[in-house]
DNA sequence: CAATAAATGTAATCAATGATTACATGATTG
DNA sequence: CAATCATGTAATCATTGATTACATTTATTG
């Protein structure tokens, strides 16, 4: 419509600003836009069409790349998820402690804050009934490679003989569970029922975490706090 | 709710073979249809036109009794909650051992029986965003009703010494993160990449939902398993 | 009891969205 | 250069939430 239609494709520098029939770019800026729009608006505000203004192209341009919203949708949560794991990966690593469940504890603590900090992009990747997680190699190894760090960390734990219970495979689920639940009743907007007031989520979420992890180490109780 | 009042509008009873201009029970025909659409279908099935198309009536027809979508789903919502609430009360009757930790873990039981039973339902309550769970007096109490259950459990509980932890409130909180993060892994389609098995899910709940309450007492080791 | 008001339904319509098809344009390459 | 493929647009469709004007039934009341 209002925009001219200036028929050069190249030049799509860093300056990006002259957009051309061709884009040179699409499908990563769509996943781009998206990512802001889910950020923005929350999920309800993603749409392929809105995602195509923003990039600049026809509602038809999209379906250029993606045969479909759920495949964007799952490009999306691709990118969301390479930027959790990322951070996840520098908690762990930052964490100078080598006592594995100290080490657990870090891995949860940057899990929920990362959700905290990015509510939509957690819910992306936490629906998989709304994306094609199974389709996905990388979605599938992102998560296999956090799980996979968890159960050394636990198998270690366990060799220190740090461990209540034997089945790890159970704790491992269980761990799962509870900052799972504690970032989906976030996300979901659960805790204005708890009398938890926004400021305190996070220190909330904290004690929570580390209320689980001494339960499941054997006698010593944790030395601070 | 099975009473009709019937304005006598055109002789709908069971039969319910001739549709007449006035429904007579359209607002609630209208909850229980979605409820049925959100069973059959996962949540994406339930939109107000297949909801009034069910009901025999135009698509106009369900804003004469909701103002809007939302409204709708809010009312849906407070009739899962009855339901979800009328299994929990059920459970915790029938659990003879006054064990409050033992009624707790019935407690955790019940939620997560129904979750698995009734997964679309119970996302519908969960997600707080796509409904007006402060504007409805009802979801509200009954969500507090749960809530005071397990708090005079806990009470007790710390009263007869069981607990490790003297901070109820976080433990409750705890507590709840775990079962709405097993629910919410069940309805998100999480447990495949967990090497659980349909058929293991529920005895996989259990497991975590034991291990879990036996991190929160003192010493005593459960006798059983 | 009839007139009138209120409640409740329909028809028509709108804007937004996901999706498809036919066509246009630009890039690649033999 | 010309053929071919990749990538964009335009036009269109079905579905959905929502609104408005109108119709019909029920309730109220003089």
């Amino acid at each position: 419509m209002s925009t001219v239609k200036p028929t050069r494709t190249g030049d799509r520098q860093a300056g990006e600003g002259s957009p051309a029939y061709h884009h040179g770019n699409l499908r990563e800026e769509l996943v781009e836009q998206a990512l802001k729009l889910a950020e923005e608006g929350g999920l309800l505000a993603v749409s392929v069409r809105a995602a195509a203004r923003l990039a600049g192209v026809s509602p038809a341009a999209p379906f250029r790349h993606f045969p479909d919203k759920m495949t964007l949708m799952t490009a999306v949560a691709e990118e969301a998820m390479r930027r959790f794991r990322a951070e996840i990966a520098l908690a762990l690593a930052q964490e100078v402690d080598d006592d594995p469940m100290l080490r657990i504890r870090a891995i949860g603590r940057a899990y929920l804050d990362w959700a905290r900090r990015n509510p939509t992009h957690f819910e992306i990747i936490s629906s998989r009934r709304s994306i094609d997680f199974d389709g996905s190699p990388s979605l599938g190894r992102e998560n296999a490679e956090i799980q996979a760090q968890i159960e050394a960390l636990l198998l270690e734990a366990a060799q220190r003989g740090l461990l209540r219970c034997n089945d790890r495979h159970l704790i491992q689920i269980a761990a799962r569970a509870l900052v799972y639940g504690l970032a989906r009743m976030l996300v979901d907007g659960h805790f204005p029922s708890w009398q938890v007031a926004d400021a305190d989520i996070e220190g909330t979420m904290a004690k929570v975490l580390d209320l689980f992890v001494d339960g499941l180490v054997k006698e010593r109780p944790r030395p601070e706090l």
